[in-house]
RNA sequence: GCCGCGAUGGCGGAAUAGGUAGACGCGCGAGACUUAAAAUCUCGUACUAGCAAUAGUGUGUGGGUUCGAUUCCCUCUCGCGGCACCA
């Protein structure tokens, strides 16, 4: 008998050669014949942002998921296209340079090698000839060439106003990347600052990014938290005049079947300074509200939405008439109502709403119920109707001053940022000051060298001499460049479609290669990219789209998403340097292999669920694939032995139906993404083979011991590339490498075992079981009158009157009695 | 407050077009091999009572529908995620 040691360390290195000098599934054709474009397969991991820190075990389990689907598939003749990429510039190599004065250039460099390296060690099986960087001129010049034609769309544009600034990051914040006040990057307190900035007009597509998400496949909690991001909002607007001025109010409401119960209004301080409404009150008044609003903006956005709920504002002595009863009532200007939704003012219903509420009773302020049981009271001709019906009836009858309107949440996209290490703004300036785009020869739009990383509160790119100098020199003396980078966010939201064409140098994708391989088929992405990420992405999408460059009907880029849960440490806690409960990879591949530590994250739990690490059940994994091992190389080795012989039909009946089951389970189970289950079907069959060992008989067939072998394939990819390899002895290997060989097929009759258990309840609890020949399951009669024979029923059936019978097919039988 | 998700042995988790709860793994207990240990293998392992056969209880709480509920409906509790003065 051999040696069955299985020593991962010299068996992974060398199938890790191997596979690099054979370049397995590199350089996959992107064209593929017309009749293989049903077949593809497109497999997309979000982005990794290649930190200093290497590879976590966090990283490993969702590469290990879609790795494990891309074998698989390709097992199952799909053509698969299976790329990887960086997302590689940001703030945290930009921050260890502030640090370091080391080139951001330099330590991503350095990273994405360290992470290339620990992915190629997993075995992930990315086709790297598609590989790309974002920081890569030749990535960025496209990026830059997007946000040029966004910007000849009206889709990019120059505005003036209060943005969230980030005073550690020293750069202004997307909405998206404010999270309750405090910078999603830093946790430092965002403040309010007045500044020209650049956005994406991401709004023009607010419908269709609701509309879409019902054509895809993704988790639905994941497209209502993009709803509620967007945040439509289907009301009415109304005039309303103010006393002894041709101004009037218009307010937004989703119940403008309460306006009859309207005691007051109340403007936001922008709207009221934006419409200059100061102009119209008595000097008195003036002070007051002058001095109220400086004291409002001087608070950010975010502490006035999170920290006070304690309502402030300000009586303008204004008269506001009602067009419902010509009712007049005050004007507040007041800072719970935002300036940037709706129209910034409101009408106040305190008995009907919470907040005017509190307000009324500050200011003691009138209340007035015109809505009870569902019916309108003191609404003079609108009472007695419900308030669906009273809103339609408002809108009919007074169509001069209310009509149907609807808000969104969602605002447009802030994109400039003040740090260095990101994609220039492709925009110069004339010496008036006009922006202009940079010429498209001029692209890619280099980011200059010779920049002090050091902050100051202004762009980097401002201390480039170079940077000022190039621009002269090509659009003329007096010209300036834009000094700020764009987010990085921007990057992300289009290198799925870049993959497709990565070394293109003519066009930011090729048409036809996008009409092969887009839509993504499965994108998997953690959870905390749900909001940002993908809603940038999906305009991005559109917006090509539209411009014609991608022939995508939906305009959905990610057919079918899923989400990976987190890896937690031992101690059930999410992994931190300083509570000290972090798994490195490293050490595990060190240990047990690339193979344990991929089968163990994948039988750890559900993909999605999070789940903790436990160190005892990763040596319960290496303990299994050693176990198979064992068995499977013992088994080809008796075939060295022409004197034994294959185990009876009939006894080896139990092995057979399990590996049939098996094979099922994993077909089932793998496109599924159900991997802890698919584990536990091969576990079982291991389980079995094992109780049946034996030195002197053969138990499996060759091309049975190959299924196995291929079963394990996409999960273990070293260890059966070692078995396949050992079992061309068998002369079944027929292929260069397992990752090449087929699915292995199932036969449904040999899964059917000739007897099937059937289990007998008496009035629902059970209380016996029988065996019977599984070819006669239908026969009712005869199961009933069998079990109702049983000696062990007698006792639940003596005296008793059966008053029911039930009986499912091969399941169950339960007998009421009385 | 609003939206969404979840709760099953000592632990991670299986099983839901309603049909034998606890697959698989970890841990634990006993045994085999060994001078011994490690490794490996075998058996057992939801809880309670019992030597056992067996009986009772059991999928966060309380109720409902059903011959039968972890699964469907309602109520509540706890935990997690998102949004949050969005009119």
């Amino acid at each position: 008998m051999p040696d069955h040691k299985y020593d991962h360390q010299a068996v992974e290195d060398k199938w890790l050669q191997f596979w690099e000098a054979s370049r397995l599934f590199c350089g996959g054709d992107l064209n593929l014949a017309e009749e293989e474009k049903k077949d593809k397969e497109y497999l997309l991991y979000a982005f990794a942002y290649p930190s200093g820190s290497g590879l976590h075990v966090g990283h490993v389990e969702p590469k290990t998921a879609l790795d494990i689907q891309a074998r698989f598939k390709r097992m199952n003749g799909k053509k698969v296209f299976f790329p990887v990429g960086w997302d590689a510039f940001g703030l945290p190599a930009e921050n260890y340079a502030i640090k370091t004065g080391i080139h951001p250039r330099e330590t991503t460099k350095t990273a994405i090698n360290t992470f290339r390296s620990q992915v190629k060690r997993l075995a992930i099986s990315y086709d790297w000839d598609s590989e790309i960087a974002t920081n890569h001129p030749e990535y960025y010049k496209w990026t830059q060439w997007i946000f040029q034609q966004l910007y000849k769309k009206g889709l990019a544009y120059q505005s003036e106003g209060k943005v969230n600034w980030c005073p550690s990051c020293q750069t202004v914040l997307a909405n998206e990347q404010v999270v309750s006040g405090l910078c999603e990057r830093c946790d430092s307190e965002v403040i309010q600052k007045d500044l020209k900035q650049w956005y994406f007009k991401i709004t023009q597509y607010r419908d269709e990014l609701i509309e879409g998400l019902k054509s895809v496949d993704w988790p639905s909690p994941t497209k209502s938290q993009q709803n509620n991001w967007i945040g439509r909002s289907e009301g009415a607007e109304a005039d309303f005049a103010i006393k002894g001025s041709s101004e009037k109010l218009t307010i937004f409401t989703t119940r403008l079947d309460t306006v009859l119960g309207a005691t007051f209004m109340v403007i936001s301080p922008e709207k009221f300074d934006q419409k200059k409404l100061i102009k119209l009150l008595s000097t008195e008044n003036q002070q007051k509200v002058q001095d109220y609003i400086g004291l409002a903006y001087k608070k950010t956005e975010e502490t006035r939405k999170i920290g006070e709920k304690d309502k402030t504002g300000v009586d303008t002595g204004l008269l506001v008439i009602n067009p419902f009863n010509q009712e007049e009532i005050p004007l507040f200007v007041a800072d719970y109502v935002l300036g940037g939704y709706g129209t910034g003012a409101i009408m106040a219903v305190p008995a009907h709403d919470e907040r005017d509420l509190a307000f009324a009773k500050k200011f003691n302020l009138k209340v007035k119920e015109v809505v009870a049981d569902g019916k309108l009271i003191n609404s003079g001709e609108f009472d007695g109707l419900s308030s669906s019906a009273a809103v339609k009836k408002m809108l009919v009858a007074y169509p001069e001053f209310a009509r149907l309107s609807i808000n969104y949440r969602l605002r447009d996209w802030l994109i400039s940022r003040q740090r260095y290490w990101g994609a220039p703004i492709p925009v110069v300036y004339d010496p008036e000051g006009k922006a202009h785009l940079v010429k498209e020869e001029h692209l890619p739009w280099v980011l200059p060298d010779d920049v002090d990383f050091k902050p100051t509160g202004e762009s980097p790119l401002r201390s480039s001499k170079e940077f000022k100098a190039r621009v002269e020199k090509l659009y003329g003396k007096g010209w300036t460049p834009e000094y700020d980078t764009m987010d990085t966010f921007v990057d992300s939201s289009w290198y799925y479609l870049r993959y497709c064409s990565a070394r293109d140098k003519s066009q930011f994708a090729d048409k036809e290669h996008l009409k092969t391989w887009m839509p993504v088929n499965l994108y998997l992405i953690g959870p905390e990219h749900i909001v940002l990420h993908l809603l940038y992405s999906r305009f991005f999408t559109k917006f090509l789209r539209d411009e014609g460059y991608l022939d995508l009907p939906s305009g959905e880029p990610f057919a079918k998403m899923r989400h990976q849960g987190m890896i937690l440490g031992p101690d059930g806690k999410k992994m931190s340097k300083s509570k000290g409960n972090v798994i490195n990879p490293d050490e595990i591949i060190k240990e047990y292999g690339a193979d344990t530590l991929r089968v163990y994250e994948m039988f750890m739990g559900p993909l999605e669920a999070d789940k903790p690490w436990n160190p005892r059940a990763v040596a319960g994994v290496a303990r299994f694939l050693r176990k198979i091992y064992r068995l499977v190389n013992r088994e080809i080795a008796k075939y060295g032995d022409s004197s034994l012989k294959l185990k009876l039909v009939e006894d080896r009946a139990d092995l057979v139906q399990k590996l049939h089951w098996a094979i099922q389970k994993l077909s089932l189970d793998l496109p599924e993404l159900k991997y802890n289950t698919a584990i536990a079907a091969l576990m079982e069959f291991g389980n079995v083979w094992e109780k049946m060992d034996s030195d002197t008989e053969l138990l499996l067939e060759k091309e049975e011991i190959l299924s196995f072998i291929k079963l394990l394939a996409p999960l273990a990819p070293f260890i059966s590339e070692e078995l396949y390899d050992q079992a061309r002895v068998l002369g079944l290997s027929a292929k260069n490498s397992i990752h090449l060989e087929s699915w292995p097929k199932y036969d449904e009759s040999l899964i059917q075992k000739n007897f099937t258990n059937i289990a007998i309840q008496v009035n629902g609890k059970l209380r016996g079981q029988m065996e019977w020949p599984t070819n006669r399951l239908q026969d009712k009669e005869a199961i009933l009158s069998q079990a109702k024979s049983l000696e062990a029923m007698n006792k639940w059936l003596i005296d008793k009157e059966i008053k029911k019978e039930i009986y499912v097919p091969g399941k169950i039988i339960n007998l009421v009695v009385v």
